[in-house]
DNA sequence: GACCAGGAATTGG
DNA sequence: CCAATTCATGGT
């Protein structure tokens, strides 16, 4: 395996926290499906190991080359954010493959992680080509354009988003999200939402888990709850509490909403062992 | 702007 | 076992 040197960096954390979905632990070892890619990943302290994939790739993938301390010195100067940056320290937001997190979140609304793994798993067995690492096979995440059997896609348990996975297979023509991606962030976020499927929380996770627009601040259920108890007056509905936190937070409202969200479900798995 | 369909596995009691 | 919840969107 190969080994590089990691700056403030939890690889359990970062991708424990609902950004990806394909990827399995294996002892201490970390599998990971990022569209035609397999590779393995294993953290022991300040180090990291890797193979399946270049180092190039997997600093990219893990953003291991930004300032993390400086964008969490900055987030720690507003006291309500400091029990959850004290908690998840390290966790660091990922570079996705665009396509992949494009049909991952709109397969996401108002369903469950567990699921949304399944689902995917499904997804990537039906139509995507095998892969193989360390003696563990996956399959690939089937390519733009092979998405457009609507009852093969309904057999993954995703139901009534098959269709807007089925149109927005459709509409997604070859390097259309690469040039989203190029776009200014209200320019690209306002593109993604012309997809069926895709309303303000999914194009905001489609901006920061794969685009690098670390301003955006998708707004789920728990990051509504955390928001509304830590500021009174940020806003009453999910709208509200964006603009609330894009003004508060600036460019690292990405980092604050994944500190936000895994802590809160990190809290959540802790009372539920009687914590 | 508020409300509801559609949808199924997981979690909670 | 049954009820509530789940990283929302689109249409009315």
């Amino acid at each position: 395996m190969n080994r590089i040197a990691v700056p403030l960096f939890d690889l359990a954390q970062t991708l424990e926290s609902g950004q990806i979905f394909r990827y399995r632990k294996v002892d201490d070892l970390y599998l990971v499906a990022v569209r035609e890619r397999f590779f393995r990943l294993r953290q022991s302290g300040g180090r990291l190991e890797f193979d399946g994939a270049d180092a190039k790739f997997v600093r990219d993938f893990l953003d291991l080359d930004y300032d993390l301390d400086a964008a969490l010195g900055r987030l720690s100067r507003i006291r309500q954010l400091r029990p959850a940056i004290a908690a998840c320290r390290g966790l660091r937001i990922v570079r996705h493959d665009p396509w992949e997190c494009l049909i991952s979140f709109i397969c996401s609304t108002r369903s469950n992680i567990p699921k949304i793994k399944r689902s995917l798993n499904l997804l990537a067995q039906c139509h995507g080509s095998v892969v193989s690492c360390g003696g563990q096979t996956e399959h690939a995440f089937p390519p733009p354009g092979s998405l457009c059997n609507l009852e093969l896609l309904k057999t993954t348990g995703i139901g009534y988003r098959a269709d807007y996975v089925m149109q927005t297979n459709r509409l997604c023509t070859n390097g259309m999200l690469e040039r989203i991606a190029a776009l200014p962030y209200p320019e690209a976020r306002a593109e993604l939402m012309r997809f069926p499927g895709v309303g303000d929380k999914v194009a905001d996770c489609v901006c920061l888990f794969s685009m690098r627009f670390r301003e955006a601040f998708p707004v789920d259920v728990w990051v509504q709850r955390a928001m509304l108890e830590l500021f009174p007056g940020c806003g009453k509905n999910e709208r509200q509490i964006r603009q609330f936190a894009m003004q508060t937070f600036g460019p690292d409202a990405g980092y604050a909403e994944q500190y936000l969200f895994h802590y809160r479900r990190m809290m959540k798995k802790a009372m539920g062992y009687g914590l």
